[in-house]
This record gives structure tokens, sequence and C-alpha cells, in this order.
DNA sequence: TATTGGGGTGACCGATCGGTACATTAAAGA
DNA sequence: TCTTTAATGTACCGATCGGTCACCCCAATA
């Protein structure tokens, strides 16, 4: 028993931010964008990054603990990005303008990613999903308060909030026929679908 | 040799349309929509109808089989109604506001089967996931076709394919929110769509 | 030189994976 | 009654699953 007067656990805190494991959330999501969370094994990833199943449990604490930083890192730079154009820009259709081709762009630059965050989170648990869902949420808010200040403003007419839904199932679900390489880029795409916005809330 | 006179091997072509055989597509349809194609093991679905693995694999071929299967089935029917509305209405505005009604009616009335359909192509192999991709292709033609209609007609605007796109996909990512016992029926939520659609269109 | 500790290896754990083989049951037809 | 056949249960296959473990390597420090 004396003997553990050192630390009887160090516990190794693996440096949340470490090199390696960002290349390991990058490299996850990558896979996971191309056969889906339950469709990669924990092996493949090692070897995708080049490390063992023990470097790479050095790194992770869990498969699920990969997949939940994967969903949450984009989408929280979208709803800071998005809290960001609510407060300095005043108006209602330039914000759209702004929002929408905030959204394609990260969209677009981070494919992989937002892939998973949109697809993957029934692979979740209750607890985590629930988290993951609230923050979709926090985004939807945002374009949210946007179309109610363009309210009363007098220049949107009210819409449904499925209305609202849908037109931002219009971006989440471009992860599908997206190419990042395409002949058109992302900035245009978010004004195209700026202004599908823009005729739908229009008075 | 001579005893092979009798059929060397029956075969024994398990109905494709068994009840039984329906019981387990729909059961499998919704324990992937639940937890995705890779999240769900065979013993689980037949479990979930009853059945043991043997009786299991004596109504289908292989898992991938199964949600072949899930996949097309619905997307064909969709394909289906639309080329009927396309040939019986001509009038563009009503034309858009039936497809409109039709495909919001399917995707709610067969949610787990759509949600699949929409979520799960990336675990079909390659033939297979380019054959219900060109299903998905030709259900975008016709509603390519019904605006090009509109366009001739000098009611509709041209629009670029990546907004036809978009357009389609606020309804196939309603799966993710749409509740078929929610306040607002799909027939309702198709309506909304597609003012959104013609709005978006319209000269 | 001795000690420390971050980073990595590879064998191993029990459980489960998709799929097959085969015996069995029940009903129908001869 | 005897044979066929659709339908099912069960034991089993090799492979892989997510995760852990004891050990090791090596540069920095004392």
């Amino acid at each position: 028993m004396t003997e553990q007067l050192t630390q009887p656990k160090p516990a190794t805190p693996p440096r949340k931010a470490s090199p390696t494991r960002l290349k390991i959330l990058q490299v996850a999501a990558s896979l996971f964008a191309d056969r889906g969370f339950s469709g990669v094994g924990v092996n493949e990833i090692g070897e995708a990054t080049g490390l063992g199943r023990g470097a790479l449990y050095y790194h992770i604490s869990s498969k699920e603990d990969l997949l939940y930083d994967i969903t949450t890192a984009y989408m929280s730079d979208l709803i800071a990005d998005g809290k960001a154009i609510l407060d300095s820009e005043v108006d209602p259709i330039i914000r759209t303008q702004k929002l929408s081709r905030a959204l394609m762009m990260t969209i677009s630059e981070h494919l992989s990613e937002m892939t998973v965050c949109f697809r993957e989170i029934h692979a979740l648990t209750a607890e985590r999903r629930r988290a993951v869902l609230s923050l979709h949420s926090d985004y939807q808010a945002i374009w949210s308060q946007s179309l109610s200040d363009g309210l009363a403003k007098g220049q949107f007419r009210p819409i449904p909030s499925t209305v609202l839904k849908g037109l931002l199932g219009m971006y989440f679900y471009s992860f599908l026929w997206l190419d990042p390489r395409g002949p058109q880029n992302a900035a245009d795409i978010g004004d195209a679908f700026a202004e599908v916005v823009l005729r739908a809330v229009r008075v």
C-alpha cells in the first residue's frame, strides 16, 4: 500500500487538441461519411491514420466520442458564425444572403464532417443525440430570429416552422450531391439558395 | 449421376412477394431507419419478425438484398406516380402542386422506408448504389421536365440544376423532422412546399 | 547513468457479425 | 400410407467487433 504514495493513476490526459487527435478526427470523418459510423471499424481508422489500436485509444476515449466530436465541432462554428452575422448585419435581406453563403461554404469546406453531422446522428446514444439535436435547434433559431426581424420590419411574411425546416433541409441535404470541386462553387450556390429563401419569405 | 434426373437443385424460389417477406421488409426498414443498416444485425431482424436466422434466410438472399428492396420499392412508386401526374395534368402550376403533395404524402406514409432510401444508400455495393442513384435521377428528371414545360409556356423562369436539387432536398430531408401524427398533416406541408417551389420558379 | 513519462505495439478479451448446413415439422398430393 | 415440399429452428462457421492489457521505445531530465 505504501508504495502508492506516487500518484495511484496519473490518467494521462491526452491533450484535447493534439495534432494526432485532429488527424484522427479528420480521417474518421472521411471514413464515416463514406460508409457510415457502424460500417467502419476502429482498426480501420487506425490503419488509415497509421496507428495501431492501442495507440489510437491513447488519443480517443471511445469510438462514439469520436463521432460526437465530429458532429459538434463544425455545427458549433456554424452557430457562432450565424450569431456574428445576426449581430453585425441588420438588413434582413443582406442578412439572409450572408447566412446562406456562410452555411453553404461551411458545408462545402467540411463536407465529410457535415455529412456525418447530418446523417449519423442516430448512431449516438440518447444523451449525446439530444445534445447534437439541441445544436441543430439552436442553429434553426438563428434563421428563425432573422426571419422574425424581417417580419417586424414589414419586409417578410410569416411562414410556418415546417417551411423553415424545409428551407434549411435544402442546404442540409446538399451533402449528397455537392461537389466541392464542381463547376459551381459554394458561394454561388449559397447565393442561388438565398434567392429561393427570399422569394419564399418576401411579402 | 443418374439420380440427378430430378432437378439437381430446385433452388426453391421463395415467392418474391410472400406475406412473410413483406413483413420482413417492413420490420427491417423500421430497424434500419432507427439505427442504420450496419447498426442492425440479422438476428435482430429475425427476433423482431419472430423468425430464426434460418427461417429469415429462407425468405431473403442476403442482408444487402433487403436494403436494396427497401430503397427501390417506394422510389419506383414515386416515379410511377410522378409520370402519371406529368401525363394527366398539363397546367404547370397545378402539376407542381400535385407533384409536391404526392411526394410529401409518400414520404409521410412510408417514413421508415424513405428514411432508409435517402440516408443509407452508401451501405449498398457499387452496382446497386448506382441503380438506386439512377432512380433518384429519374425522379429528378420528372420535376425537371415539369419545370421545362412551365418555362416553354412562359410561366416559369429558368433555374440552375443545383436549385432544383436544393428544392427536392427540402422534401428529402424532411424524414428527419417529419412527424406523421403531427399537427400539420403531410398534404398541408406538401402544399406549403409547393408554394415555395412556385415562388422560386415563377417569372 | 538512472529515472521518468509520452507515445506506440500487438496479443488478447468476450461478444457478435453475416451466412450456411442440416434435421425437423406440417400440410398437401399420390 | 408414402412422398414431396414449403417453412422453420438450431448448431455452427470463420471473421470481425470495440476495447483493454502488459510491455516497450526513446528523448528529456536529473
